[in-house]
This record gives structure tokens, C-alpha cells and sequence, in this order.
DNA sequence: CTTGATTGGTGCGATATCGTACCATATATC
DNA sequence: GATATATGGTACGATATCGCACCAATCAAG
């Protein structure tokens, strides 16, 4: 407990656990999903797909790459990939010539939906080793913990 | 809702769901605090550092990579780099030829303090925005979810 | 309309990640 | 002790990540 400053406003410490606590599980959860995805495909490129399906078709790789914290060179790489694997079609903004837009296509949402069904199986496992109401007492905390990290970046 | 299979024998979707949260908000931890950490100095680089001081001196760089669910060739990397950087030295095991062990010099003792130093403002400035008790509620259960996934990878 | 600042995307180089192959040492079996 | 298997580490190549510089299109002033 690096003892330096005052007195620790408010449980900094606490907080430091927490987000050790979570990218540790991140991490675990990632080498997870990996595991499962089909051969070189990304996590980035599966949550790039998934966020398509989730939030919207035609967004464009700028607002993703926000949307997702990384720089925008990152995601027009993970994008690329998909582009070349047929998954997602890149297609000039018909606003702004600037910008393009991404859409899934139909192998894309193939390819997400037999992802999650091979992922299913592994998560069904680890469900029953788990507290009861454990998932439940997490989620609601966890969204409004993102939501509030969400807004403080400026 | 990807409603393919049977019934969703527990939760399913919604660990899925947990799993999404865990990782945005650990993406966003991680750019919060590679922001603040010296220049070329990596996350995993951190927290074999703190690892070390936490956890104990001289475990193995192998130790490590399963304890942080990476492979063996990235925790390499990591410990060779913080080796040039004078934060750790690589010593021969004096129980098994095969083995190296690693210990933190002062300077990578300083250079933890510095990095936790540098951090705390930014945690600090996120605290207050955090509805009361929130980290409280969170800890012991993301603590006990990590002690699950850790016993299950066989 | 022109100038200057902003914004979305790409090219490129440096570094990180990680799978495969390999070597040396240790451990087990006989 | 000899052989087989397992284990810790490294070498190397392929790919991912990301900062920086650049270009083109937009937007803001004037």
C-alpha cells in the first residue's frame, strides 16, 4: 500500500484493486474467446462485428474507434481484416467525402452468430461454478462503473 | 439475442454480457493508464513489476506468464524488457538449471512508486463521480468471479 | 471565394504479441 | 545408468498495435 501521500482520499487504493481485479478477468476472458474463435480471427474483429449488430450498421471506423478507445490506425486495421475476409463491406460516405461506412454482411453475421455458438458452450460450463446471483449482483454495478469512465474522458 | 439452442440453461447472455462490460472497461482502465506511465513503458511491463513486489521476488518468468494467462514467449519479452530498463535482473535458478529467477532492483521499486504515483490523481479525480459504495460492492465479487475462471482453466 | 483550422482515412516504421520450432535440463521408467 | 517424456527458456517469423506524418474533404472566419 504505497504510503506516500495524505490519506488517501477516497479509497484510491480500493479502486486500483478493482481495475486490477478486472483486467485480470479481462484477460482470462479474452484468452477465452480466442480460444474459440475461428483461426485468426481477432477479438477485435469479433467485437467489431458484434457492435455492427449491436449498435447499428454504417457507422464509420472513426466513430468505432472511439467507441472503442483505440487509435483510429488500430481500427482501420481490425476493419481491413474484416474487409478482407468478406465480412464487412467499407463503403464511401454518401455525406461526407471524407468518411466511409461499414456494414456487415452476410457472411459477417454468419460468422458472429457461429462464433457465439462456439463460445456458448464454454460459458454454459463455467455458469453452474459460479455463485448464485453472482452475474447479477455484477452487471447492473460494472454498466454504470463504464458509464461514469465512459463520460469522464473528455 | 442470438436464440438458436434451447433455453439458455443459465444465464448465458447475460455472463456473455458481463464479459462485454469487463472488457471495455478494462480497455478504457488500460489507455487511462498507459497514458500516465513513463514513455515505452507497457501495462504488462507494470504489472510484472507490481506482481513481483506483491506477490513475492523470484518466481519464475514461466510462473508469471501462467499467472497472467499469457504465453511463455510474450512474458519473455516483457521481463527482457524491463531487464534493459535496469527494473529487474534475470538470475539462474540455484535449484533448477532449466530456471531463471526475477528480482526487482531499487530502481524498478522507485520506478513502481513513480507509476502509482502518476496514477493516483487520475483515480483520485474519478472517485468522487462514482456513486457511493459502487467499488465496495463490486471488489469481493469480481475477486471471487477471477478465483472461479482461474480454478476452471485446467 | 480565400485562408486557416479541423477531421476522417491511409502509409509507414517501431514495438508488442504469440505460435512454432528448438535446445538444455529435469524427471520417470525400466 | 539409458531412454523417454516433460518442462523452462530462447530464436524466429507472422501478425497486431499504435504513434507520426501526410492527404483530402469539411467547416469556420473574414
Amino acid at each position: 500500500m504505497t504510503n506516500s501521500s495524505p490519506p488517501d482520499p477516497q479509497g484510491v487504493g480500493q479502486i486500483f484493486a478493482l481495475f486490477n481485479e478486472i483486467g485480470i478477468i479481462g484477460q482470462l476472458s479474452r484468452t477465452l474467446f480466442e480460444a474459440r474463435l475461428e483461426p485468426g480471427m481477432t477479438i477485435h474483429q469479433f467485437s467489431v462485428l458484434n457492435h455492427l449488430m449491436r449498435v447499428g450498421e454504417g457507422t464509420t471506423p472513426q466513430r468505432m474507434a472511439t467507441a472503442f478507445q483505440v487509435p483510429k490506425t488500430s481500427m482501420s486495421h481490425t476493419v481491413a481484416g474484416l474487409v478482407k475476409r468478406g465480412y464487412v463491406t467499407l463503403e464511401p460516405s454518401p455525406t461526407d467525402g471524407r468518411s466511409k461506412c461499414v456494414f456487415t454482411t452476410e457472411a459477417g453475421r454468419a460468422c458472429r452468430d457461429r462464433a457465439i455458438a462456439a463460445l456458448a458452450p464454454d460459458i454454459a460450463e463455467l455458469a453452474p461454478q459460479l455463485p448464485e446471483g453472482l452475474v447479477e449482483a455484477l452487471l447492473p454495478h460494472l454498466v454504470t462503473l463504464r458509464e461514469v469512465m465512459d463520460a469522464a474522458r473528455d
